[in-house]
DNA sequence: CCGCTCCTAGATAGATCGTTCTAGCGAGTA
DNA sequence: TACTCGCTAGAACGATCTATCTAGGAGCGG
């Protein structure tokens, strides 16, 4: 069918956009991974790697996004899941021998200054997570804005913790990050409950 | 003189590193902003792109590395500084109009899976950077655990916040994470003058 | 059968990649 | 002057890059 082959190009270059970036994916990589001719790369994508780049991107934007509810829903409670998603990210880096961290982090620092279209791309993703984990927070009575820097932050901690584990070869950064998010939302609900701290 | 070619190099290497990453840094590029001749780089880096990559990286670490003292030296008090640090990293990112931020992150992201002497390069320079921040916390009572936590926790914070505050181009994630990390700071040091808490 | 469309197929182009090559300059020394 | 050494200088190489090109197969309405 149709459809096969571009999906195949957007899944396979989604793989190999987390694992080298995007200057390092060469197209020639891409349709061998792919196991497509190159021509048919440029009939689906006729904004040629940039575009097919950004839909790279945004599949793997959403995906990951899946993980929200996969791991909040069957959580016991809200600090329990932050923990468990930092956990997950540490054993999923580890088994992927630090390969497997952020889809979308490396292009994201990659590309800021060199595409804007790949630029947008990231940031609605960054974006689109933030939105899906905000009700997590907002539901258990936390404000708009408490809950959204929260989420800001967990986002950004777990990034963060991603550049130093895939640096260090350690899942340390992570598990700190984790425990730093799960007390700062801990001390954020408790604050909701007695409103006279200082 | 002949240093002089070989710092150049090493300087317009690291601009460029920071802002482009490493694939997409020519060698050509390179030798052009360095107004120096390719045999030159070959010939104070017999390495290559690599070598001179990584001795960039170590650069632009150290550089990094003095904006500790020269922040957390005058800041009243610990929990000031580290809100001052990421404040600094804010405006300078936004000064640059979003193109200066970590000088090694993007990097670190890229080659971890492809170099394995960048990749050494960039988890020795975290490492330092942890090494340099941590007696800044121990100095205030801290214990050792507890202060190497906040420390790898702030690096954390602060690289993925530049890794969201790049895509978006807000600096929202550097606040956001700023205040994370002095919160979490304000908290340690009350646990350590009332070591009664739950 | 034709004619049209969607997609596959990969050869090819032109630019750029990192690296190696030889040549030569300028200062120091005998 | 003759020779060496550290460095400059950039042409040239083969590989690889992204993108374009032409050609043809498969399905479908007529």
């Amino acid at each position: 069918m149709a459809t096969d082959t571009k999906d195949r190009f957007i899944d396979v270059s989604a793989d190999l956009l987390r694992r080298q970036g995007y200057a390092s994916t060469g197209v020639q990589q891409i349709v061998h991974a792919a196991k497509a001719p190159l021509g048919s790369l440029y009939h689906h994508f006729p904004g040629g790697k940039e575009e097919l780049g950004a839909a790279a991107i945004r599949r793997s934007g959403a995906l990951y996004e899946l993980l929200i509810p996969e791991i909040f829903d069957p959580a016991p409670d809200l600090v329990s899941a932050v923990r468990l998603f930092f956990e997950g990210a540490a054993a999923h880096l580890e088994e992927s021998e630090y390969q497997d961290a952020c889809p979308i982090a490396t292009v994201a620092l990659e590309v800021s200054s060199t595409s804007d279209t790949m630029r947008e791309a990231c940031a609605d993703v960054f974006n689109s997570w933030i939105a899906a984990g905000l009700p997590r927070f907002t539901a258990e009575g936390l404000d708009e804005a408490t809950s959204r820097e929260l989420v800001i932050g967990m986002i950004a901690a777990l990034e963060g913790a991603f550049v130093l584990a895939r640096a260090t070869q350690t899942t340390e950064a992570l598990h700190v990050a984790g425990e730093l998010c799960a007390q700062a939302t801990e001390r954020a609900l408790d604050a909701r409950s007695a409103p006279a701290g200082g």
